[in-house]
DNA sequence: GGAACAACTTGCATAATGCAAGCATTCAAG
DNA sequence: CTTGAATGCTTGCATTATGCAAGTTGTTCC
């Protein structure tokens, strides 16, 4: 559950260290906007591979951002959400977004804030 | 110099196409911090090898968020600065920081603003 | 000219990713 | 029941990226 070995004790390398890849942060941002199931998560356009889904879910929730539960609304399934913690990363989330749509073309928002 | 094939629009998706990776935001780290020469990337905490700072290197450049000149201080060497849309990563970085010091113990600050 | 340094490049082993397929539950219909 | 479809994964394997060490090129500095 706690870091392994960290490269440095950088914030900013201990915090890419859990999340510095191509698929945490889109996982988080899936969580952002609602999403809680393994299926909707595999839905999103950017089209990631169910080892990896399944791979950065465990991680994530290793590293007590993301959270299990049986899901209420679809009985005897499994469910996601974030925790405090993987809340806390909403502020990243919408610095990216800001810069995304600022500076590479042909993007256009998706990221607004559905709940806290 | 474009981007090749994108996973989709979505401004994350698109933004992690670039800085999605372990390596490139702490590049961006040191040259914030002021660093500017490829010796100096390499001596940072983390230890990254010489072909991925030598490839992370001309990524940022092909990208516009860095770019090389003649150093005028050392002369005959290179130097590597940040652009207008690499400085707009600061944001980034200031979140990353701040949840990293928030949310993962035994992490010091060393990200201020230097210069603009 | 030759040592020292900076900035890379190359080769190769190991690890991560991507893709397709397979497996175990659950649930609803027949 | 028992099939059949859907969900939530796991496994196998090819491809790509990463990590480490060593080698190469181009300057300065004496």
């Amino acid at each position: 559950m706690m870091d392994d070995q960290r490269r440095s004790p950088c914030p900013v390398s201990c915090t890419l260290d859990v999340i510095g890849d191509k698929w945490t942060l889109l996982i988080i941002r899936d969580l952002l906007l609602g999403k809680s199931h393994f299926s909707e998560f595999q839905k999103s356009p950017e089209g990631i591979a169910t080892n990896i889904l399944s791979n950065r879910l465990a991680r994530l929730v290793d590293h007590g951002i993301v959270e299990k539960y049986p899901s209420t609304s679809n009985p005897g399934r499994d469910a996601y959400r974030l925790t405090a913690k993987g809340k806390a990363l909403r502020p990243v989330l919408r610095a990216i977004v800001k810069w995304g749509l600022e500076h590479i073309e042909g993007t256009s928002r998706e990221l607004d804030q559905p709940e806290s």
